[in-house]
DNA sequence: GTCTATATGCGGATAGAC
DNA sequence: GTCTATCCGCATATAGAC
């Protein structure tokens, strides 16, 4: 069956993107493992970058469907006054996060994939990635605004940069917990609690402090 | 002369290797732009891995050298009362910035490269990294430790990885500041600060509650 | 839709002259 | 130390039979 060809390609693609990288898998690689012929993917699919977009778009949809709807929710719930920091921390975190409860084969693999193509130089994922993330920036950084008004413009956008960071870093484990020495969480929900405690205390920090003194010990290395 | 060619090789490796990644990256890109022959790539080095590996050490042994200075530093003005959260934050992540006003040709690209390598999955860089931040684990982590009492073990390590997610992921702008529609800051120390009072305010964060209440909306997706 | 066979180019690495 | 020339394998992509 034609579907099940596409679909396999597409879980085993995402699988290994997800643990090698877009650039060191080789279509040879996928089709072994998916058991399908090597021409299946240029018939499929066209191109390796194509199939890329193909296994991004399939997931990031619906996650930032999701988000809008989470944030749709938020405001309505809190009428004049705009969504909560925490509301709109789970509406941004929650969705991917959850996704990977979703399916048995898949997803649990994207939040990887996800993580890691935050992080990847190629041109086509980056493009995919603005091209999908465009209404998520334009919906949620006046939201975190209205939010945040003791902060700048540029300070505001800056704390959205390091809530997306923790966010793609914490979805690569389980390479990444054994760098900080942590356990894998068993429950992926205890680990988003975790993450939201996180962003929206320090999305309710002070403003900083314009302080640059130089640090005794600056430039004191070799 | 020899050390020339070896710096000009290291330079124009990291400033591509953090533009392109590692897999996507020839040897021949590399000895093109930097004026020399292809095969002084392994006459010096040996090979494209071990050149990896060089240009991670030239720049990581450093800055960890100076993490590790500002923490003694920390811990001894603060005596039996263990280093202050903020402290510890200043000497975790003033380094990596820092490093950047150092030179003038290399270490600016080094910190995109820092940040990508986080997520790189090729396993010799993967394994530099965990041998360069083996000391820094076991010195921050016990020292986050006594600072934060009321976190669990667990939770105390997520939130250190939320840390370096932040960190990490900042470290690779420009590439991200297109997507949270910041402005980039004209002055690294400037995002530093921003970037310090993010984290101290997210790990100083109470303990998460073990609410695993489902949200009425999961799953309410296609 | 699926396969085999193959075209064509680029990759890392090396041999050996200078 | 630096160069040219080359080995050899793997990459993507396609042509064309079934």
């Amino acid at each position: 069956m034609a579907s099940d060809t596409k679909d396999r390609i597409l879980d085993v693609a995402e699988a290994l993107f997800a643990d090698h990288g877009f650039a060191a898998t080789s279509l040879r690689d996928i089709t072994h493992d998916a058991g399908v012929n090597i021409a299946a993917v240029n018939y499929h699919f066209g191109s390796k970058d194509s199939l890329l977009a193909a296994v991004l778009e399939r997931r990031i949809g619906p996650v930032n469907r999701q988000r809008l709807i989470m944030l749709d929710e938020a405001e309505a719930a809190a009428g004049e006054a705009g969504a909560t920091i925490d509301a709109l921390a789970r509406a941004l975190l929650s969705p991917p996060f959850r996704q990977c409860l979703v399916g048995e084969r898949g997803p649990v693999k994207f939040q990887q994939l996800a993580g890691r193509i935050h992080a990847e130089p190629h041109a086509h994922a980056r493009a995919i990635l603005l091209a999908q993330f465009g209404e998520i920036t334009r919906r949620f950084v006046p939201a975190f605004r209205k939010a945040l008004p003791h902060l700048s413009e540029d300070e505001a956008g800056w704390r959205l940069l390091f809530v997306v960071g923790a966010m793609a870093h914490t979805m690569m484990s389980p390479h990444m917990f054994e760098l900080c020495g942590g356990r894998q969480p068993d429950d992926s929900e205890e680990l988003l609690e975790a993450l939201v405690q996180f962003v929206v205390a320090g999305l309710k920090a002070p403003a900083a402090a314009r302080t640059s003194r130089t640090s005794p010990t600056a430039g004191a290395v070799a």
